[in-house]
RNA sequence: GCCCCGGUAGCUCAGUGGUUAGAGCGACGGACUCAUAAUCCGGACUGCGCGGGUUCGAAUCCCGCCCGGGGCACCA
């Protein structure tokens, strides 16, 4: 089954940072899932780059907007190996296959009737040649960008027929209970859209940085709309001389931050009916990483950042952390003191020692190798449906409930050679048969819950698998099988090295 | 103002009508030695925001209130 899933498209006149990550982060897993389910996988990210605060950047670095648009969407290309994002393809809007791809799509909206001309009226700033709403406005109605008092004026635009969507909208969110999750950001999607639609302004005037409007090159598209058909132009080029469209839209999963919540569950669908496409199938919110309960900001100093956290312990302990942490869906601390702790006790000493004290008892007692036994029956009970718990919560996109699932049995495992102490049947030569069984019973959940994990943590389960001799990821190997084959297993490092 | 979500052990949270309300972390005590001084066990922390109500029975349902967070349109 073809898997499409995708996570926003980062605006360039950002840095990379935790945010970014974190939402890459929880697609990758899903998509690395789904591929060890033998799914057919695509996953997409990208940048934006239009718009007008990258064109002021650029005046004000004296660069051309492209220019700065490529230094910095290359920072963000840069980062996906670092978190070891397993992209499909890196979309930037500044494409002219993407750009000439939302042209046709938008022409399509303007000639179903979608789109008409009519007036903005707002606060305008002139050196900034474009309109300013909400928090833009500064004290006393001014310009923050410049301080200049903003004039009301009025602009000709195209506008789109949000307004005609209102009952396909309505209708859409009572067929699919799931098409925006967590509910809460379905209630609030919902509750915006019963409030009443109104129609919104979908071109510019003055701004030559951005899609072109086609029947108006006077104009170019608001950048929401160039945009948000990131995730159905990219399909047309992302593989050379081959149209992706028709096998993998509509998107699975579409993963976005709870600030883009009604361009995603509201604007985006909308274009798309207006467009003839199918809608996506889900849009999955994730909440705000918060440091010590407060907002993440630059001027407070309290980021926690994942070049550092990289660098010093690695990409897996990154994504483990960051997804193990903060309930999926929710907003959560995270933070230095929260990330040693979990390093320490969960990574190092949980699994990594399990993993560590596993392979030298086998190597110590059996010289490499596990018997091919029928394993202890309580701890086969205690793994049944490892393997269809975790596909599920993840298939929900419930990747820290995933991990806690996961996670039980990791502690169950650690429980288990205390239960058994190996050391103790070691000693007594009659007992060999019995030592067969509890090595290999726990060689075989350490493998199991490696393969489980790898999505999460895809280098260090690699390792491990190595070190005992069972490569195989596909996700039929995350089931524990209650009698052995036999493995041969090799000496390991500390996976995860205390500091 | 209107709407949504939350308020459970020192901390982070699970638990949506029914045995003595749970987990992880932290702290304390103990066991063990295969392992990255790792692991395991134990009791304790006697806690469901407040006030009513429904019920044989409520953390769990209803009403009101208090506190915290979020949303109420064109900020990418």
């Amino acid at each position: 089954m073809p898997y499409y899933v995708t996570t926003p498209i980062y605006y360039v006149n950002a840095q990379p940072h935790l945010g970014h990550a974190y939402t890459t982060i929880a697609a990758d897993v899903l998509a690395r899932h789904m591929r060890q389910r033998g799914e057919d996988v695509f996953f997409l990210t990208g940048t934006d780059e239009h718009g007008e605060p990258v064109a002021l950047a650029a005046e004000a670095a004296g660069v051309t907007p492209r220019e700065l648009a490529d230094r910095n969407s290359a920072r963000f290309e840069a980062l996906m190996p670092q978190i070891e994002s397993s992209n499909d393809y890196f979309i930037r809007t500044s494409d002219p296959r993407h750009v000439e791809a939302v042209q046709e799509i938008m022409q399509r909206v303007h000639d179903a009737g979608y789109i008409y001309k009519g007036s903005y009226e707002g606060l305008y700033c002139p050196s900034c040649a474009d309109f300013k709403t909400g928090q833009e406005v500064g004290p006393g109605d001014t310009c923050p960008v410049h301080g200049i008092d903003l004039i009301h004026e009025k602009e000709e635009n195209w506008f789109f027929k949000l307004s005609a969507f209102q009952e396909p909208l309505e209708k859409l969110f009572a067929d699919n209970p799931d098409f925006v999750r967590p509910p809460e950001r379905r209630n609030e999607a919902l509750s915006f859209i019963r409030s009443g639609l109104r129609d919104i302004s979908c071109s510019r005037a003055g701004l030559s940085w951005g899609v072109e409007v086609p029947w108006d090159p006077e104009q170019v598209f608001y950048v929401w709309f160039d945009a948000l058909l990131n995730y159905v132009t990219a399909l047309r080029f992302a593989r050379e001389g081959e149209d992706l469209t028709d096998r993998y839209w509509p998107a699975n999963v579409q993963l976005v931050g709870k600030d883009i919540l009604k361009f995603h569950a509201v604007f985006w669908p909308a274009i798309l009916m207006a467009a003839g496409l199918e809608v996506e199938r889900s849009l999955v919110v994730h909440g705000y990483l918060l440091m010590d309960g407060e907002k993440m900001s630059k001027s407070l100093g309290n980021v926690l950042d994942p070049f550092e956290v990289i660098e010093r312990f690695g990409a897996d302990a990154l994504r483990f952390y960051l997804l193990r942490e903060v309930q999926f869906g929710a907003d959560g601390s995270v933070g230095t003191a929260g990330f040693e702790s979990r390093y320490n006790s969960e990574l190092a000493n949980d699994y990594g020692n399990l993993a560590s004290r596993t392979i030298a008892m086998i190597g110590r007692w059996r010289d490499g190798t596990v018997a091919a036994v029928d394993h202890d029956p309580e701890l086969v009970k205690d793994f049944e449906g490892i393997d269809v718990q975790v596909a599920e919560l993840l298939d929900r996109v419930e990747p820290t409930q995933a991990l806690e699932a996961i996670w039980v049995r990791v502690r169950r495992l650690n429980r288990f050679v205390e239960e058994q102490a190996p050391w103790q049947i070691a000693k007594e030569p009659e007992r060999s048969a019995e030592l067969d069984v509890v090595l290999a019973s726990l060689a075989e959940g350490l493998r199991s819950v490696t393969v489980a994990l790898h999505s999460f943590m895809p280098d260090s389960t690699t390792k491990v698998l190595a070190k005992l001799g069972t490569p195989d990821t596909d996700w039929q190997a995350a089931a524990y099988k209650p009698s052995g084959d036999g493995m041969q297993v090799t000496p390991i490092e500390p996976l995860f090295p205390k500091p």
